[in-house]
RNA sequence: GCCGGAGUAGCUCAGCUGGAAGAGCAACCGCCUUGUAAGCGGUAGGUCGAGGGUUCGAGUCCCUCCUCCGGCUCCA
């Protein structure tokens, strides 16, 4: 039979031939240093059969930086961890242990609970293992004999695993120790050069919170000492960047323990949010969006018959008064529904675009509280667009654009994917109906460029929705834009228009936020930037220094100029030298620095942009450049 | 909410097996009168997250709670 390798040349081989039998026949060098057969973008496992003009690319330990690679590479790693576990804590329950993006991890059931000072333990372990060398060997085999080897060693996860395994069952053993597993692996344990265990967590037992909580130790492995070395520094990096650290260092916001899940924004923080209110009222304006303002407290009653109750209830905030009880908004739609029905609506009204970036709160779990990234009060810039089912596309579309508007102002389009929710099993309405709704939507994300996944049978009963995400300054993955159709909630709370045809309609409701929540948006700016925010977002755009006492009220009159433009810009008079006050206002990342002393004069600035470039303007100059650089 | 870790001055942190709470920076006061990333000296600053317990004695040991951090679940 012949394979065909990636320069398109054909390699002839014995019927049956591996990956590897592949690799000896091109050379012995690519043998030993093999790590993975890939074909047709799929990982396979060296030593499994190839097929008949199946086009294939070996990876080596060369492929260090490949995904891939690094993916079989830390597969591995993770078979060394549950090896190593095994042997150090008799009666633990292996489940799985899986790569992951930047490592892997291996779930146990410990017989008793362990500390994290005990991974350096298991680490030592798994560097005698390297040192001793392990080799890997597949044997496939069958459910009943896999269920009965592990059954025999009580490995109770494992039997459950292959109860629910689709396709063939095969198991890899590395010295003493044999696990379920479908592959692909290393041919031996010399490639990992180095491993380390970086934290431990509790996770359920197939993400599922109704059972056993077991324990994740989370590790990572590379090809080489200097490859962790770099991914270690880049954590750090991020850690730098971290909004949490940044935030108050910058004096942005800071957080209070007696509210948690509430930011206190600081004046230089709330720079940062008018300029993004600013720039929403003004687009909202220009897109035909009405502004309004709803109650951010209802009786309960309200949630009942919006349906949130059933759903959302442990979420809502209550309280109680007197007979009734009220629960703050964690949503604004139903009070946009009861605005919508608060009089007899005509189409020629539709569509109709309600506005509002209020305060809502949702008692979001302790655990999962994360700076700005997870609050309870949230400000989304929320909408509601009520219209046809003719109207649905254009609206849609318009959206989209919009979205593809704030990217690029923002410059974040790099951070931001999108999930596309397709039609659940109980859906309403007609498999055409969704057709058209999906087909809607998905165009148009992709019409912005944005990378998107189909999250088959995700969508809501009433209709199919799109989620965007964006990755913070480590790479977790937040929810921010969300653009939904709902032709359920507008009947329940009474919303219908009069038709071109004289009859009662019930209008489709888009519900959307594009920024997400203002919280967590700023917050993946601040990350973004690492603080150094572009001239139109910084919370202080130019300081100005004076050298001398005797230059104070020059420079202020310098200041005043540019406060009188509409720039924000400050004076720092303190008694401290030059130096100081120009490596403090590096510090708090200002992009303008106007020093001003004996040799300056407005027709002559002294300008220093953050980072250290230093020329020369005039006042009027200078107004114009920033007038550029603020559009 | 669950698992693991942490909480000491405004910030970053030290404080060993229980035996008199510390440093740097910031703040304040004074001196210096400043030229492109830290001038010099001094002063003040703490219910050691909260509450309870063990002990002659607790920042340190035990229990409960709160908050934060890494995950899990959930979510904008």
């Amino acid at each position: 039979m012949k394979v065909v390798l990636p320069d398109e040349s054909e390699l002839e081989l014995p019927a049956g031939a591996s990956g590897r039998d592949a690799a000896a026949a091109i050379g012995p060098r690519l043998a030993e240093q093999a790590v993975l057969v890939r074909s047709d973008g799929s990982s396979q496992d060296l030593r499994l059969p190839l097929e008949d003009g199946q086009h294939i690319q070996i990876l080596t330990t060369r492929d260090k930086d490949d995904p891939d690679a690094l993916a079989v590479l830390r597969h591995s790693a993770a078979h060394l961890l549950a090896e190593a576990v095994r042997r150090l804590y008799p009666g633990v329950k292996i489940a799985i242990g899986p790569a992951i993006e930047h490592g892997f991890y291996y779930d146990f059931e410990f017989p008793e609970p362990i500390r994290e000072e005990e991974l350096e333990r298991i680490e030592e372990e798994i560097r005698r293992e390297l040192a001793e060398g392990r080799s890997w060997e597949r044997r496939d085999t069958s459910a009943e004999e896999a269920k009965r080897l592990f059954g025999e060693q009580g490995e109770r996860y494992k039997v459950e695993l292959v109860d629910t395994a689709e396709g063939p069952i095969s198991l890899y053993t590395q010295g003493d120790f044999t696990d379920l597993c479908r592959g692909p692996h290393l041919q031996d344990s010399k490639p990992i050069q180095a491993v380390k265990l970086t934290g431990l967590a509790g996770a359920y037992w197939r993400g599922d919170e109704r059972n056993a909580q077991l324990t994740r130790i989370y590790g990572t492995a590379f090809y080489s000492q200097g490859d962790l070395d770099a991914h270690l520094e880049r954590l750090e990096d991020a850690k730098r960047r971290d909004h949490r650290r940044l935030g108050p260092q910058l004096d942005l916001f800071h957080f209070e323990e007696v509210s948690p899940g509430a930011a206190l924004w600081h004046p230089k923080g709330m720079a940062i949010w008018n300029a993004l209110e600013d720039l929403r009222r003004r687009e909202n304006e220009r897109r035909g969006y009405l502004e309004v303002k709803t109650p951010i407290m209802w009786d309960t009653a309200l949630w009942h018959r919006s349906g949130h109750w059933d759903k959302y209830r442990e979420n809502f905030f209550l309280i109680p008064h007197g007979e009734t009880t009220y629960g703050l908004k964690p949503m604004n739609c139903p009070g946009h529904m009861l605005l919508f029905a608060s009089r007899l609506r005509s189409y020629r009204e539709l569509p109709l675009r309600y506005a509002e970036a209020a305060a809502l709160h949702r008692d979001e779990p302790t655990g999962s509280l994360h700076g700005l990234l997870r609050v309870r009060h949230i400000t989304q810039d929320d909408a509601h667009v009520f219209c046809t089912e003719e109207q649905v596309q254009a609206e849609i579309d318009e959206m989209f654009d919009y979205v593809g508007f704030l990217y690029e102002r923002f410059g974040v389009r790099e951070l931001a994917h999108a999930e596309l929710a397709t039609r659940p099993e109980n859906k309403l309405g007609s498999n055409e109906q969704w057709d058209v709704t999906e087909g809607i939507l998905r165009a148009a994300v992709e019409r912005q460029g944005i990378p998107y996944r189909v999250m088959a049978g995700e969508g809501a009963f009433y209709g199919p929705k799109i989620d965007l995400f964006m990755d913070d300054a480590v790479g977790r993955a937040w929810q921010m834009g969300t653009i939904q159709l709902d032709g359920q909630q507008p009947a329940r709370l009474g919303c219908t228009y009069v038709g071109a045809d004289n009859a009662e309609h019930t209008p489709y409701v888009i519900h959307r936020a594009l920024f997400g929540s203002l919280e967590r948006f700023i917050g993946i700016l601040i990350e973004h930037y690492g603080g150094a925010f572009p001239f139109w977002l910084a919370p202080v755009q130019v300081r100005l220094v004076p050298v001398g006492e005797g230059h104070r009220a020059a420079a202020g009159e310098i200041r005043d100029a540019l406060a009188e433009a509409g720039f924000r810009a400050e004076l720092d008079e303190r008694d401290e030298t030059v130096g100081r006050r120009i490596r403090d206002a590096e510090l708090a990342k200002v992009p303008k620095l106007v020093v001003f002393g004996d040799r300056e004069s407005r027709d002559s600035l002294a300008i220093r942009d953050r980072g250290g470039r230093r020329y020369s303007a005039s006042l009027d100059d200078l107004l114009e450049d920033l007038a550029k650089l603020a559009a």
